[in-house]
DNA sequence: ACGCAAACTGTTAGCGCTAACATCTTCAGC
DNA sequence: GCTGAAGATGTTAGCGCTAACAGTTTGCGT
């Protein structure tokens, strides 16, 4: 038995006549290695738990697709947990993520109820917060700071001469840091206001439509629209299109994460570059690392983000 | 032990006060069950590998959804597997998850390579084959006939008086099933011609504005497309934007999928409505009842499909 | 007060593997 | 031919839980 696991997991620590026996019987009897059992016996499951808000707009999507490559790419599994932006949904994955003992864990975000952060700690494995930064971290943060980006794009858009400006988002911790760096960058310049609509969190193209739609009616002479996310900013685009709004020039519209939607709708989508794919790419980096018992020289990756000007804004 | 492993999983068969007791203990210690030993012991994993081709452009990511809910709500889990539509990583996933002991595998398509029919028939759980149909399922089928909704589209199409007709995309097995009844519907209509461009499977927007530039250097008088997802048609129908082609009265343009997307662009999106998420939820139905231990009286579910008709087409 | 079934709690064995250690081979070097 | 170390294979115990069965307590009818 015992050189049967070993023919599988180490097949240089085996002769190579016996590793072809091994194979042999492994064929004629079509075994199938049970990999809970080596779980169990090793304390080591090769998988790794992710959780995202959803993958349904791929914003995360990227994310996870960046993760889950690498990872394979060094033998271990995703396990994927989607929240639908719901706090006590991400505290039941976690705590269903754990009780899989999960080699580690990788979480959208840096802001989870206390109960959540003590069970990853407690759990002691590698923890990845992402998509954002925090001081405060459970272990490791690969993002960016949502605060800095919101703040980047009211500074782009002022400069731009625009002073009528709204914000719509979702309502989950990302955005209220966009909104929150946005905002403040806007009342500090002169003449210039801000609406804002916030819808549920998770909402999309059909969002986007109708909260343009919500923010014309408290503000007709509205001058540039910041989206929270590229789906949204592509509702709202075909909400202008709808009402024969000509973008930029009656109305600029921006983005947000920059996904491939954005560069091929007319008009091209201002947006805000994030690299989602690079988070999961980076973030898998780390945890190979800290799973091989490398230590990691910087706890917190501040993967930056860009401006993308285009036609919309 | 016995108690407390009764307590957490048929709490009804324990008394009440020995329930608190158990509660308190578990809190107290920070006690988190390992579901690995309990997967082990009771050879019951409570987990559903489901393969899908990429969770990228929301095509499958609906389905996953329904699915990963419904499974949720009957105390199941679902492991996560993206093929990027190769037939080698599909066999991989499909033994690491038998591997992982799965109980139950849904698997997008009918196809596969003939080792992995072989694992799973041998691994003797519930298997869903998903998004087509076929008359040698591996065990159940929950899906429509992609041969059947190309051939609808063909004749929606050409009942709108098109003839110079053209087709896009990706080179997976349901595209090519849609071109397949596509192409048999035209050939036998009078007067009419088919144009065809193939794709590498996968492609999104970007790729659907390429292939429509493609298809009108090689036919320039062509009257309608059908693109094999909405990702390709809305890529379609930007580029058709740029070039100054109105849609419908220069190019009819019809998608697949009827994604949200599809009826919020500008022209609205003719699209073929498969369901994405009752996909998913009727195959969680179908796994339950059969892990339940029910007789599934109906193995194929057609859940057909509706020609969506909008503006673009 | 007693018997007995129902309700509850406890005991034993083993799921299939791997860590750690033990033993057996092989072969270079003299 | 012998030694010793490296290389290959084998043995033992146990990972943390649950199925199956065994034993104990409770409550009810008489």
């Amino acid at each position: 038995m015992m050189t049967v696991s070993r023919a599988i997991r180490e097949p240089a620590k085996v002769a190579v006549a016996t590793r072809m026996r091994v194979a042999a019987a492994i064929r004629k009897l079509g075994y199938v290695p049970n990999l809970t059992a080596g779980s169990l016996a090793s304390s080591r499951s090769r998988i790794i738990g992710a959780i995202v808000p959803t993958i349904d707009n791929s914003i995360f999507a990227e994310t996870v697709r960046g993760l889950t490559e690498r990872l394979a790419a060094g033998g271990y599994q995703v396990l994927l947990g989607q929240t639908g932006y719901d706090e006590g949904a991400e505290e039941a994955l976690v705590a269903a993520f754990l009780g899989r003992r999960v080699d580690g864990m990788v979480i959208t975000g840096v802001n989870h109820s206390a109960l959540t952060r003590q069970r990853l700690i407690q759990a002691a494995i590698p923890v990845i917060e992402t998509w954002d930064l925090t001081p405060h971290p459970i272990d490791m943060v690969v993002g960016f700071s949502n605060r800095d980006a919101g703040r980047a794009m009211a500074r782009y858009l002022l400069g731009k001469g625009y002073r009528r400006i709204g914000f719509v988002g979702g309502g989950d911790d990302r955005t209220r840091s966009r909104l929150a760096g946005f905002a403040a960058a806007i009342r500090r310049a002169r003449g210039a206001s801000l609406s804002e609509v916030l819808l549920p969190a998770g909402t999309s193209f059909q969002g986007g439509r109708q909260a343009l739609a919500q923010l014309l009616a408290g503000e007709p002479n509205l001058q540039a629209v910041f989206c929270s996310n590229d789906a949204l900013a592509v509702g709202a685009l075909m909400e202008c299109r709808r009402r024969g709004i000509e973008v930029p020039r009656d109305l600029a519209i921006a983005g947000f994460a920059d996904l491939d939607i954005a560069a091929e709708v007319t008009p091209t989508l201002t947006s805000v570059h994030v690299g989602a794919r690079r988070i999961g790419e980076e973030s898998a980096r780390l945890m190979l690392a800290r799973l091989t018992g490398q230590a990691i020289a910087m706890p917190l990756l501040d993967m930056s983000f860009t401006i993308m000007a285009r036609e919309s804004a």
